[in-house]
RNA sequence: CGGGGUGUAGCCCAGCGGUAGGGCGCCUGCUUUGGGAGCAGGAAGUCGGGAGUUCGAGUCUCCCCACCCCGACCA
């Protein structure tokens, strides 16, 4: 490619509403091109660098006897409604009527279709294990898109689905797809993290996120140092330090005068946060619930809303809390009923609690479970924090931030069940088809490769999934020597089948040209340039390299091959 | 949906009641050519939209819209 028929400029300045790496440099190296809110426009630059990623994802894909195929994105409403997931999915659908007033949406993913597919195709179980896969757009949309590609509405996603017979089998496959999602994301240059993750309302036993781990990331990941315990924070267990338990006493009230925080408190009456317990007050599909957790700890909203078997769940807002009869900053479970109560589990861990006395500016000291008060549901419903103990191996935990680039789960036969598609086993019963989704977001894939691949001046691609291999800059293109000198290794690097970018502009300064050159952040640079060309060398430099070398112009593609291939271990 | 911010030329921004501006980019010419060159000339604007106040509105008031950030949300 020419860069002067290019139809992206890159941008001399970051643009002032990018704020995280990747979509400050991918806007400003013309890799992509806002159209609204969460959609964007492909340029070729950044098509190319997609496309790559897809290659890489169809040859691991197919590698695992993964059978690509395409399912559209637009569908009736009412394959939804079986399901229950329209109403699952609420306002995050795209939804409208065609022509003839009939409910249609944009997929925000493939479960009910494939399933209508495979029920049409499968019978026995000598169909089985099948997996299907596609890469295709997807439709969501998101109450906030954020950060260039990383959270978008639409976007391109491979989804595959895994369809088997028995619960060995279902494993080898959720196997071979974690297996498959490793090589591709070392492929891509990579390291990403495999978290134990949530499940979701719908999910089987296992689900884990692979997460590429950057300050921008909208997950915390929290990590054991010791053993390889990994789990996104949502689902993450751990243990922390359980308080001396005293003998019991009985309650008493103290008077706490303008007292409405747990740490203040803990200070007024001088005891640890962790002889505390708070009071947290949630709507769940629009029923209040009364939620009493240790003081030193937090809610995990992820495992109350499984704990709840919720839909719909959020923090209470102030009236219907006061609706609900409960008195803000001195509440708790002492006499409360005709609410749903949830306690964690860490209320058995320690006893003569500092609790609200529902009364204004009261609380009672030595409240004790299940002595004082009850629950309807007891579970661990705390929010791991660094620092807590490794529920494996008993090390302090760590968290880091990441961006979650791909998650597999064991679906189970919600959707074969639902759908009706069933197989005959080898005994003649008729049974669910047993199902597992595995999902990576390309584009995001990209961003998130930008975002840890880069420095001062621009982007750092990873060969793999670099737009283009070598960079050709031709310095002083009105020097009729220089011209033809670089079209010919341009024509050279193309006959040897090595994607190539050639800065041909003849207005362009030198320093105009290198920038770019950096900003684009191809792995080779070719300079042709008048001080070079009376050696009859060219000079090549790696993006990373702070020195560049020359090479002699008979030797230059032998040379690019050794850099392309050396780093591509 | 709550909180904060921003909308003026392709890009970045100034102007805050009185003729629509600057830098970059773009076009023409000359000069220049190893880290975002110089000179001269030129093209380019529904000042996000609507209503209002005013002799007069990018500028003040109200309503709306879009976009960004934080949160909520994200099976």
């Amino acid at each position: 490619m020419r860069f002067s028929r290019m139809v992206s400029k890159t941008l001399r300045s970051d643009p002032p509403d990018a704020e995280t790496a990747s979509h400050r440099l991918m806007l400003r190296a013309g890799l992509i091109h806002q159209v609204a809110s969460g959609v964007y426009s492909y340029l070729p630059l950044g098509l190319r660098s997609l496309r790559k990623i897809e290659n890489i994802i169809r040859e691991e894909m197919d590698a695992a006897g993964g059978q690509e195929l395409r399912m559209p994105a637009l569908q009736p409403q009412e394959l939804w409604e079986q399901t229950g997931r329209r109403e699952a999915f609420g306002d995050n659908m795209f939804s409208f009527e065609d022509r003839r007033g009939r409910p249609m949406v944009l997929a925000p993913t493939h479960e009910e279709v494939v399933t209508n597919l495979v029920k049409a195709n499968v019978q026995s179980y000598r169909d089985l294990p099948l997996i299907l896969y596609q890469i295709q757009t997807k439709f969501r949309d998101e109450p906030r898109p954020r950060a260039g590609l990383v959270r978008v509405r639409e976007f391109d996603m491979k989804d595959a689905y895994s369809f088997n017979a028995d619960e060995a089998s279902l494993d080898e496959s959720y196997q071979a797809m974690a297996q498959a999602y490793r090589n591709i994301f070392r492929r891509c240059g990579l390291p990403v993290m495999m978290a134990e993750a949530d499940s979701g309302a719908i999910g089987g036993k296992d689900s884990h996120e692979f997460l590429l781990a950057t300050e921008t990331g909208e997950d915390t990941v929290i990590t054991c140092p010791s053993c390889s315990y990994t789990a996104n924070a949502e689902k993450a267990e751990s243990t922390y330090p359980e308080v001396p338990t005293e003998p019991d006493q009985s309650l008493e009230e103290v008077s706490t005068p303008g007292i409405k925080t747990i740490a203040g408190l803990a200070d007024f009456l001088g005891v640890p946060e962790s002889k505390t317990l708070k009071a947290v007050f949630y709507m769940s599909d629009g029923e209040p619930v009364f939620v009493t957790i240790r003081g030193d700890l937090d809610v995990n909203e992820v495992k109350l809303k499984n704990a709840l078997q919720s839909h719909d769940l959020r923090l209470a807002e102030d009236q219907e809390v006061k609706a609900a009869g409960l008195v803000a900053g001195s509440a708790s479970a002492i006499g409360i009923n005709g609410i749903k109560r949830v306690a964690d589990l860490s209320i058995t861990s320690g006893n003569n609690f500092v609790v609200g006395a529902n009364k204004p500016d009261t609380h009672f000291k030595y409240a004790n479970y299940p002595r004082d008060f009850d629950t309807d549901i007891l579970a661990d419903i705390a929010l791991a924090q660094p620092g807590q103990l490794c529920p494996r191996c008993g090390h302090a935990l760590e968290a880091t931030k990441g961006i979650e680039v791909g998650h597999i789960f064991k679906l189970g036969t919600f959707f074969s069940e639902t759908l009706g598609a069933m197989f005959l086993d080898s005994e003649g019963q008729q049974r669910p088809i047993i199902m597992g989704c595995y999902g990576i977001g390309v584009g995001r894939l990209l961003a998130a490769a930008v975002e840890k691949n880069n420095d001062e001046n621009g982007i750092v691609f990873p060969i793999p999934i670099a737009p283009y291999q070598v960079h050709v800059v031709g310095l002083n293109m009105s020097n009729e020597e220089v011209a033809s000198a670089a079209d010919r290794l341009y024509q050279e690097m193309q006959e040897a089948g090595i994607d190539v970018l050639y800065d041909d502009r003849e207005e362009a300064a030198a320093g105009v040209k290198f920038n770019d050159a950096d900003l684009l952040g191809l792995p080779v640079r070719l300079v042709v340039s008048p001080r070079n060309l009376k050696n009859a060398q060219v000079e090549v430099k790696g993006r990373t390299d702070s020195e560049a070398g020359s090479v002699s112009v008979d030797g230059v593609v032998e040379e690019v091959r050794r850099r392309l291939a050396e780093a591509t271990l």
